[in-house]
DNA sequence: CAAATATTTCGATATATATCTAACCGTCAA
DNA sequence: TTGACGGTTAGATATATATCGAAATATTTG
């Protein structure tokens, strides 16, 4: 992942709003969720929210996909994986004490919690 | 952590500059780095170095000491580890295809690419 | 104390962002 | 096609942010 890249997913999730939409889209899955829908849960209007989504989606964070008049967007996840790892790039290079073992919270249907590293992904069910 | 805190926290990111340091003390470790030394790797002149790290402190990001007439930055994991967590809370609670495994990165002197935990730092040198 | 080094604060300015209202497209159903 | 609904776009405005130069605050050294 580009600095460049990385700044933009950082800026696109610094608002409030977006903040709250994007956590909304991640807990919603791939499914997504349509616009309005989305408007209504964060309680904000319709051109604002959209102007948002915008922001979210230039930065790579989420896609949309059109159904009838709906407007469904969801949460793009490997650029969320991205991002983290950009974060943690390299982390503690010089002596890590421990200090910086990241918790990544995700615990999907599956219970992969053992498994280290998903490379293959099993069951592609759905 | 608060909504307010992860704002705070990827705001203070989601510039050039300051995504630059916070990633170089990422790399630097618990023992941090002069302001000074900083400026110099990221060439920025010591004011407006400072107001970043003035923001990323202020965000929780880093912390610093005093060392004689150097201020030492290091980067607080912790405040990162939550930050993640709170991104990723709760991700695909409806469905999740495998599409939402997050890989973090951290790799620290002891290549654990097997291991998925890194449990204890070996060998502390330095 | 005075000089030198390291870093921060202050004031000013240019730029980017967020939000609002109003108007504009696309889709569906009679 | 007309009307209604769902979303987006455009223009205007208020606010926040980034950067710079100059001055101020430690801290060590002579």
């Amino acid at each position: 992942m580009k600095t460049e890249s990385a700044v933009a997913a950082l800026a696109a999730l610094a608002q409030d709003t977006r903040l709250a939409v994007y956590r909304l889209l991640v807990q919603q899955g791939p499914s997504g969720m349509a616009a309005g829908e989305i408007a209504a849960a964060v309680q904000t209007s319709p051109a604002t929210l959209s102007f948002h989504l915008k922001e979210l989606s230039h930065a790579g964070l989420v896609s949309s996909r059109q159904d009838g008049r709906f407007v469904f967007y969801a949460a793009n996840f490997d650029a969320m994986n991205a991002l983290i790892a950009y974060l943690t790039e390299n982390c503690c290079a010089a002596d890590c004490g421990s200090s910086c073992a990241p918790a990544v919270a995700c615990k999907p249907v599956g219970a992969q919690r053992g498994a280290r590293a998903a490379g293959k992904a099993r069951r592609t069910r759905t």
